[in-house]
DNA sequence: ATTCTAAATGCAAGTTAGTTGCAACAAGTA
DNA sequence: TACTTGTTGCAACTAACTTGCATTTAGAAT
């Protein structure tokens, strides 16, 4: 009779999450879970208060007590620190932050009249960045790059 | 005997920070001139706070009462609005502003360390910016763009 | 398993950035 | 010079964010 797999407390979601965090030197605890969560959910850059607003619809944390909001700030924080995240200014007036998939070329176009926001790939900042090193007096090395296009939307620009 | 030149009341840098306000339908008041001036004088982007804490030392506001710090939102504001100025995100934990001198394409390396900010121009964002409408779906314009590098000067690398 | 320790969390209180409403004022115009 | 509208200053307020400290807990050592 073959030895039946031993019972995993975390199910596969979580064990993914909690990989991620403890690759990056992160405890793995229950608002650190349910924060990285919502940034993986999300199709976007989303605010600090954004991500509080969201966490009460996870079902891990309704069934326990919220969050506290000083919490929710920390795990950000440490999340940017260890580079799971990174902060985007799309000019919504606040600092918006998105989880980083790979090493990715990901950028954003956001309309200026409506905030619609959509992504595009692939800057070709290599060069660029190669020049800008070459020409600059004072910098060594360039590890990232942000690059964020404005405009309007074809609804906007047609109102 | 010739007719001497009528006095002006506007020093030539007044009236030269005036025509810039005026063009883009601003009224020329005492707080608007001096926030402008602390942005012509700055060699790089900076805060609310900075301004703030710049106004001081400019002579016309020493001889007169201090600016009130909800005119300096407003008018830092207004410049923003009539793109006197450009909101740049440096990651230095809040947001920077400064002044947008021709239709230039220029940009910054910041140092993530010690917070070190160099220019370079020239982005070369044009073709980007073709081939992001072209496979945009919702996108029609890009008027304006930001790209801003992040790495290590030459100091910090070798700490 | 149990114990241990550093790290993480929650709470309460405080600080600071930024906003709003309104009255007084002043720039630009007729 | 007077008028009108936009601008400023003040006071009060709101919300974002921080700090210090006691408690708890994840992960490692035993």
């Amino acid at each position: 009779m073959p030895t039946p797999a031993k019972p995993t407390r975390l199910t596969p979601v979580h064990s993914e999450l909690a990989t991620m965090l403890a690759q990056c030197g992160l405890k793995v605890t229950r608002p650190r879970l349910a924060v990285l969560k919502i940034f993986k959910n999300s199709t976007h850059p989303i605010s600090v208060q954004e991500v509080a607003a969201a966490l009460p619809s996870l079902p891990t944390i309704q069934a326990s007590p919220p969050i506290n909001s000083v919490t929710i700030y920390r795990v950000i924080d440490s999340f940017r620190q260890k580079g799971l995240i990174r902060e985007v200014n799309l000019r919504h007036g606040h600092l918006d932050y998105e989880i980083i998939e790979h090493l990715d070329d990901h950028h954003h176009i956001v309309c200026t009249s409506c905030g619609l926001v959509e992504d595009f790939y692939g800057c070709g900042a290599t060069s660029l960045i190669r020049t800008a090193i070459k020409n600059s007096r004072n910098f060594a090395t360039v590890n990232e790059h942000t690059v964020e296009l404005f405009g309007l939307c074809r609804k906007c620009i047609s109102l």
